[in-house]
DNA sequence: AGGCGTCTCGCAATCGTTTTCGTAAAAAAA
DNA sequence: TTTTTTTACGAAAACGATTGCGAGACGCCT
């Protein structure tokens, strides 16, 4: 099969002209005539010209795409933050291509390599939870590959970076937790090599300090695939339930972990939040129709990929070096709902 | 800032060679003496040479890429489909470079263009809720591109097709309805010009005629853009309920519909499934902790992403033209949970 | 020694586009 | 008229990789 399309060599032809003025012309260069320029535009619009972007690739040693790697696409928090990539993107003429390292080390290596090697002008991630050695990026970096970090990130490579206030949103859950009348609070988390585990982890722990409540480690549990794996979580929860003095409420800290732990607490018959009370952090679009309807500190998932894609643009674009990074911190936003009620019976 | 890699000729420089010897002793060719092989085998790996794929594109005339064209990511059906591809397309040595139309007509040509004219070898697409018009595929058929089409598929153009059984899924979920005691089912789908709509609603509507249920054109609702306007489907869930003979059950027939129509019927605080019972058409992996949990028909979404990519490989690899096609149909998985409970008081 | 084949390798064209530079012809200045 | 400037275009070299073809070098046979 083959796909063939109309090249300026074919115009240049077709109006005996060389492939030079052509080009030019096409540029609007102010070295063609006005008469020549028109004809050349008429005719290529007339058959549908396009300049082949593979050649205009080689040529200009960019490819106006960037890279993204995240874990799971299968994720509300990442599609939403794939949408702001997108749009802007977009809006900037640049593509953009998606790949998923599904929580593996060895697929982040791989897509990171790909990605460079397809010569994407720049590339946006955010880490997988195996990750804990980032030469492969530093590789890259260290080439020229402009790179931006969002929400899983890393202080090793000085570049941009953009989170949401983790910690804040994390306190903001746990405290609110406290004010509900809840004293034993677990958090379920992923993998701790993560920047947003220890984010939140930090926040969770501020505020049982700030209430005078003491820190059980006991009550924190790390799941290391993000709840990719059900198991885990299952397990970590079993563990939770067959503590001496049980929790009372459950902070869980990512989008997957939320919704694997409600659905495992609902399939034991545990009564949220009579018994167990629940605060995720999840972009979940559903959360609201979760039974009962889930508690969660919401990022601003959208603007982050688009404030990312544009930190990233500016590299891109950039002439000269650039050695002044930033690290953008959202805002993020705790919705209340019934998971998170107040305490019916009086702490024993 | 500029990116650079090793290149052949940097190879050929330091090796004292020529370009073409470097290029056929690192494509393992007989021409080439074994003494001189190993030398560039060995100079290439230690300077972690990688072939430009953008300068390969452009010489081969492939990219080793598709293209995949969704409406929107965000949505547990879509994202499992892209999973599904991705995984086969990465055993396969191919690149998959993920757009969005977001249900809308142009965005979609766009899309496809841009696609096209970057030299994907191949492209996957269900159509946007938008489109009734394809000249834009048709175009890009007819230049030799292989296309594929999943889910919403059309027959204008011949070409492979994978679907799933979306009228015995929408059979079986209406007749499930009619077994749990419901008898005034009513249907909310999408558009109409999607071949998803008439194959469910023909399921819809079969299930009603073998049950000797007579069809009434109110209680079918459309909304042309799939329930990515909330208002929409809003609008067409208070018409429904306003029907002198209000329904008693409600079958929708998409991810996004499902979700938003029983969101909206908890704010309208009206019981599910005592007053109305609902069933959804979705891969929603939340269903089971939905409140109540919802009945859905299950797409094999992965298994479809994975076959449409083989199918499309297929295509794309064939050395002689392909006239074959193949409109593939898989099974569908009804989920009863909830929202469907037999009906408790009898009906007036 | 001459003829022939084999083995290695380099030359040059090619993919489609961009860009530098050179150079005619026309126009302006002398 | 001669000289200079401007205008308008073409030739050719890139970008990095692939490939058909030609050509030395060597060995073998007659």
């Amino acid at each position: 099969m083959k796909f063939e399309a109309i090249t300026i060599k074919d115009i240049a032809r077709a109006l005996d002209l060389s492939v030079s003025t052509v080009s030019k012309a096409l540029r609007d260069s102010h070295e063609i005539g006005e008469e020549t320029k028109q004809a050349v535009l008429i005719y290529a619009r007339e058959h549908n010209y396009k300049p082949n972007p593979i050649a205009q690739s080689l040529k200009k040693g960019h490819s106006r795409s960037i890279g993204v790697i995240v874990c799971n696409i299968d994720n509300n928090f990442f599609s939403q933050v794939i949408n702001g990539i997108e749009s802007i993107a977009q809006s900037k003429g640049y593509n953009v291509i998606i790949t998923q390292s599904r929580e593996s080390y060895e697929k982040e290596v791989s897509n990171s390599e790909h990605l460079s090697s397809r010569s994407v002008d720049g590339l946006i991630i955010s880490l997988s939870s195996e990750t804990k050695n980032i030469d492969h990026l530093k590789r890259l970096y260290e080439k020229g590959l402009p790179i931006v970090f969002f929400d899983r990130i890393t202080d090793e490579i000085p570049t941009h970076r953009i989170i949401a206030n983790n910690f804040k949103g994390a306190y903001e859950a746990t405290r609110h937790l406290i004010q509900q009348g809840y004293r034993k609070i677990a958090h379920i988390t992923s993998s701790d090599s993560l920047s947003t585990t220890s984010e939140r982890l930090a926040g969770y722990k501020q505020a049982l300090i700030d209430a005078g409540i003491s820190i059980d480690e006991r009550y924190i549990k790390f799941c290391l695939h993000g709840g990719m794996i059900r198991e885990e979580t299952h397990e970590a929860l079993a563990e939770l339930l067959q503590l001496p003095e049980r929790p009372d409420a459950i902070f869980t800290a990512s989008d997957r972990l939320s919704t694997t732990t409600l659905s495992q607490l609902r399939i034991m018959q545990i009564p949220i939040p009579r018994d167990i009370a629940l605060v995720g952090f999840t972009n979940s679009i559903s959360a609201d129709i979760f039974n009962p309807s889930l508690t969660s500190v919401v990022q601003p998932a959208m603007e982050m990929g688009q404030q990312a894609t544009e930190m990233l643009v500016s590299l891109i674009e950039s002439r000269r070096p650039v050695t002044q990074f930033e690290k953008r911190v959202l805002e993020t936003q705790l919705q209340i709902r019934d998971s998170s009620q107040a305490r019916q019976s009086p702490s024993p």
